[in-house]
DNA sequence: AGGTATGTTAATTG
DNA sequence: GCAATTAACATACC
């Protein structure tokens, strides 16, 4: 689930409901993830203050204290996700971290426990550090395009890299791949402006258009490839049975038909 | 039992 | 130096 659209509806949801409502109890039952921060200190760091402001890098979501002078980071892995807890609500078994306000409060669910869970004083140094590249909704067309058209590799991988463009994984590479109608073998370095241009508004569409429906595949527009991303799926263009690649390690679901491999550049 | 899964990192290979 | 692959991490599911 969770990439950029996932991360950016958590962060919607606790800049919703976490406002203005002091932290009373920090409780880690996965100690394992957190990292530069122990249970003791980010409990001490979080006790009885606001969490005020929230930000998102990518696949990282940041949640600033009253003051500005320090935030919780989540990454949520594979299986990550954030929920709020109504007053009385038992943490679900997954809770990695949960976080009490006087009433209710929110959890950091993780069934595979690969995210991360830290503290920083500077979420633009925190990105920095960890060499993320630009936000997929913040870089620009001509940046986009040019590092693109920069790269031999496959495009898919190019936009999977975190260092070169930070929030897409490997469903919504493929998703702005087959909207964009290309392969996702195709070289970045042999794409022409337009075509690069075709990708990067294929981007943005898709991560505004995830957002809008909540990154709830059910309540995605007609004609994404998504929903249709599984054994025996079929392309929602032609009808065509998706097929599968492997790239950059993972599996590609693409349309052989609609994102045929361009014959001239092979 | 073994393969696969929306993630990242380090080491390795071409 | 670049790009892709592999293995590792922890767990659930088929």
């Amino acid at each position: 689930m969770p990439e950029l659209p996932d991360v950016e509806i958590f962060r919607r949801t606790l800049d919703r409901h976490g406002q203005g409502r002091p932290v009373r109890r920090t409780t880690v039952a996965a100690r394992d993830l957190l990292v530069d921060v122990s249970p003791q200190s980010l409990g001490r760091l979080l006790k009885n203050r606001s969490l005020v402001e929230t930000r998102r890098h990518g696949k990282y979501l940041f949640a600033g204290r009253e003051g500005g002078d320090g935030w919780l980071v989540l990454h949520f892995g594979m299986s990550g996700s954030l929920e709020m807890m109504e007053r009385g609500d038992a943490p679900p078994e997954t809770a990695c971290l949960v976080i009490a306000f006087d009433e209710g409060g929110f959890a950091y669910l993780s069934s595979r426990r690969l995210g991360m869970i830290g503290w920083t004083a500077d979420p633009a140094a925190f990105a920095s550090a960890h060499h993320l590249g630009p936000d997929a909704l913040a870089i620009g067309r001509a940046d986009f395009v040019a590092a693109l058209r920069g790269h031999r590799g496959a495009v898919k991988c190019w936009l999977m890299d975190q260092e070169r463009l930070a929030g897409i994984g490997n469903v919504y590479s493929d998703e702005i791949l087959f909207q964009a109608g290309l392969h996702p073998k195709h070289a970045g370095s042999s794409l022409d402006d337009a075509q690069a241009e075709t990708i990067f508004e294929a981007m943005r569409r898709v991560l505004e258009e995830a957002v809008a429906a909540e990154a709830d595949p059910a309540r995605l527009p007609d004609g994404y490839l998504l929903p249709q991303r599984l054994e025996g799926g079929r392309c929602p263009r032609c009808g065509q049975a998706l097929d599968t690649l492997r790239a950059c390690g993972r599996n590609a679901w693409y349309c052989p038909h609609c994102q045929a491999p361009d014959e001239v550049s092979g």
